[in-house]
DNA sequence: TTGTATGCGTTATCAC
DNA sequence: GTGATAACGCATACAA
């Protein structure tokens, strides 16, 4: 098999590799790795030479290549709920624009709240050797986060304590944001605000709760002035919780939601009731996602931020990759506050 | 170099190789090689006893190494405009599905409308080999496209024409489902229908309005009551449509939207001037996203599947990969149809 | 049908 | 600082 035609290979794509790279330097094959890996102890000239050539040719390092030697694929996973539920898509984004910029790839997965679809997913990600994986799913579905446990792969979560030696759990600051919120509709007048939680074994849905309650105690309403509906973070959830306060005698004048989702479905039931928002009923929803600016009235909301979010997770990543020995460096925070559109105002105003 | 400890690998990971699994099993490499690859040339209880071996050690096939002596990455990259837009989202999740059913995982990137942005993008996707890729922006940006089609990689495209020997074009029926809409409004007796379209140069939204404009004809309405806006299909031109439309004497007593982002604009106009929906103006939107559910009234709208379209981009590549010497196999091509929800009714209802 | 041997493109370990 | 050379894990041409 001495017969080796050089042309061969030259046949699909551009494909011009180290050795080639490195001839028309005029230096070795490992000298042309050391320069694109970055290594400073290369001679100024020769490096120059090598980019050059590197340059001229076109040359870009195999990947694969790169990955079987070193053993690392430069590839993340990226777990999510579900697709149309607008708050992830920017996630996404976001995350997947972190990871570009540190020369990573990923992989997006939803679970669609399918525990099958949710394995399926992550045997593809071990599969594929991710070195890390970023659980966006705000809940704890630890049952399928067993196998990247098993496999050792770095996790990081949110609200959801994933109980693995490599893993790493986000703190999203809730109450800072539901504070405003609550301080908003306190400085508009209202002294009677429900909040439409999301399903309650979550442990996220618990946070945001228990964030609401103590900010309506700080602002000194008693406990029937605070009446709490838990609903399921659907625009269907939205609607029953609608039904549930508007029965309630006195009702409230504002509802806060756990989530936009569940705020929009709240604007149709008053909608539909001719209930008008905000002179009649105020609404903060939770998430900011893109819709809420574009329902009637714009949505008053709580915004998380998803670029936040994707950096706080990747710098999670980070500090697993670097396995610093001195315990876990403080956690990672990621911030909420008030955004003021149209659904709020003084209650009849 | 011949000390070579068995453990030394084992450390990361549970990573058995081709190997240790072909001595578990009594075979060579190979043999577990044609089993993994479906090879049919294998004596049954051979395979049987790979299988077992595989199931035993928690083998899988490292995908790198794959990839690297097979010249096949097994990685689809998929462009969109914007992820924002909640059309695109659920294109994402079909295309993923599809190319997950047949091995290959997907680059995604999003253009953002963004020279720069694509560009990253598109050198990401050569530099990974990826070997195909469904170019879903809905607009002619062949700029960035050169790159690929240097590269000789299979495109996709869905209005618009690459231009390069390895790629096609995905064939939508924009005419079925807006001459449904049409038909739709004419039976509920509406004689002045306007048209508010999306930017001009690109030939998706020219087909669209000569879909409308060819439908109107048909139920024998003049040109002044089919009145056309050229708007930009975000939010913001839909309110500049539905501001102009109203502004014309007599103004049309429906609206058909080039796409739901631009209805959703319509109905916030119609909401702040107390013009009611249906009763007063109908409105119909094309898309279907997500949110056209959840809008006040609920959009009738022209579904275009995104999994028909995922769908389609998936058989598009696979018949650039077979490459069929007799000329391009027939066009491939995408349905739309008419949802109908509330936001139409008979004119004054 | 099965096994042996070679090469895919790169990094890492050595000498120099 | 730089250059040979041996892995990395797999698929495949060829021999058996």
């Amino acid at each position: 098999m001495a017969t080796h035609t050089p042309e061969s290979r030259k046949a699909r794509g551009s494909g011009a590799d180290i050795i080639q790279v490195a001839r028309r330097a005029g230096v070795s094959p490992a000298t042309v790795s050391r320069v694109t890996n970055g290594r400073s102890t290369v001679a100024r000239h020769l490096a120059k030479r090598v980019w050059q050539a590197i340059e001229e040719l076109g040359y870009t390092p195999n990947p694969q290549a790169r990955a079987l030697v070193s053993g690392r694929s430069r590839v993340l996973g990226l777990l999510i709920s579900e697709i149309t539920n607008p708050f992830f898509p920017e996630l996404m984004q976001s995350f997947e624009d972190v990871a570009g910029e540190h020369d990573f790839e990923v992989m997006i997965g939803s679970t669609n709240y399918n525990r099958e679809r949710a394995r399926i997913f992550i045997r593809r990600l071990v599969q594929r050797r991710v070195e890390g994986v970023a659980v966006m799913t705000f809940r704890a579905e630890s049952h399928f986060l067993d196998e990247l446990i098993a496999e050792n792969i770095p996790l990081v979560t949110i609200d959801v304590s994933a109980n693995a030696a490599r893993s790493l759990v986000l703190e999203v600051d809730y109450a800072q944001g539901i504070d405003e919120a609550v301080q908003h509709l306190a400085r508009l007048g209202h002294r009677r605000i429900g909040f439409a939680s999301g399903p309650m074994p979550h442990l996220t849905n618990l946070r945001r709760k228990d964030a609401f309650l103590r900010s309506v105690k700080q602002i000194g309403l008693a406990e029937q002035d605070a009446p709490l509906f838990v609903g399921d973070h659907t625009f269907e959830g939205g609607t029953q919780a609608a039904l549930h306060f508007l029965g309630l005698d006195p009702h409230p004048t504002a509802i806060v939601c756990s989530n936009d989702m569940m705020a929009v479905g709240v604007l149709r039931v008053m909608a539909e009731r001719g209930i008008r928002v905000p002179q009649e009923m105020s609404v903060i929803g939770f998430d900011d996602i893109h819709l809420a600016e574009f329902v009637n009235p714009p949505l008053t909301t709580v915004r998380m931020s998803r670029q936040d979010l994707a950096r706080a997770a990747y710098k999670g990543l980070e500090q697993l990759w670097t396995e610093n020995p001195a315990g876990t460096r403080g956690p990672i925070r990621v911030a909420t506050s008030l955004v003021v559109r149209q659904s709020t105002d003084s209650p009849g105003a």
